[in-house]
DNA sequence: CTCCGATCCTGATGGC
DNA sequence: TGCCATCAGGATCGGA
């Protein structure tokens, strides 16, 4: 749900109304996401400026001046800017109320996601250990060869770890994997460099092609303005079980990886 | 260190 | 029509 284009597209949505606005507040309904969300939020949060609003992986973070309320939208979570005295739905568990009148809203069914502060949120435990931005000069096929050396486990969970490289999830290890020509059951310790390049370049592609259609929109997901996602007609392998492949036209593939589905065309990926 | 399974939650879906 | 079971899935945690 959302991955790194769903988090990067509600970057882009939510910056302009908020950055250089002062939080008045924040509305606590339900405080039992991921983490119990901190009941003194409003104190800290209360009178300080929002600088701008970053993306590490798939966690986005408000920065002001003495630190980072940091957020991750977990399954199912969406970020809407409302007028503060617009009635909350059901799951609408937190709003950050701003000086304007306006407010963030953080509407989030499944309840998996976090809103965490920090006072130096790039060395808090959630951030510190993430792998680098797959859109960053920090990160290419090469660093995924070197890094997968020894690794027995499927590369697709390789992929989707999010200390190897953040902000990757299922919809993009799969898609990234298919436009390789890899197989997701494939052994990350056993691909060769020449092909670990050809996967950095897919996992850039990827994400690139996504941010620029607003995101995937399965069922949760809306970008900031309540539209959906418009990636969702460009996947090519996921959740296509049983249809044809875009390249050969051989029947996409659907098997079990540890709970989770992995997606491939058993002609174009080895 | 590495890997694997359990875990949190609720709407959508399919079978009967 | 309605009930029930199953599934989806990010990332942490604990145990092997």
């Amino acid at each position: 749900m959302p991955e790194l284009p769903e988090v990067e597209t509600t970057r882009r949505g939510i910056a302009p109304f908020v950055t250089g606005h002062t939080i008045s507040g924040v509305v606590l309904r339900n405080r039992r996401l991921r983490w119990p969300v901190p009941r003194e939020l409003s104190g800290t949060l209360a009178g300080q400026i929002v600088e701008s609003v970053s993306r590490r992986g798939k966690y986005l973070i408000l920065n002001t001046r003495h630190g980072g309320l940091i957020l991750h939208l977990g399954m199912s979570g969406s970020l809407r800017v409302v007028r503060a005295a617009t009635p909350p739905g059901k799951f609408d568990h937190v709003d950050i109320v701003l000086d304007n009148g306006e407010a963030l809203r953080l509407r989030d069914p499944r309840r998996f996601g976090a809103l965490l502060w920090s006072p130096e949120p790039a060395r808090h435990r959630l951030l510190k250990d993430l792998g680098p931005e797959p859109l960053s000069g920090d990160f290419s096929g090469d660093y995924l060869y070197e890094k997968s050396r020894g690794r027995k486990r499927a590369i697709k969970e390789f992929l989707m770890d999010s200390h190897v490289v953040a902000g990757i999830g299922n919809i993009y290890a799969n898609e990234s994997l298919f436009l390789a020509g890899i197989r997701p059951t494939r052994p990350a310790g056993k691909i060769s460099r020449e092909r670990y390049r050809a996967l950095g370049r897919a996992v850039r592609a990827v994400l690139e092609r996504a941010i620029r259609a607003g995101g995937t929109t399965l069922r949760d997901f809306q970008q900031s303005d309540g539209r959906p996602g418009y990636f969702s007609r460009r996947l090519r392998v996921y959740g296509r079980a049983g249809e044809r492949c875009v390249k050969c036209g051989s029947a996409i593939r659907r098997v079990t990886m540890g709970a989770r589905s992995a997606y491939f065309c058993p002609r174009c990926q080895h």
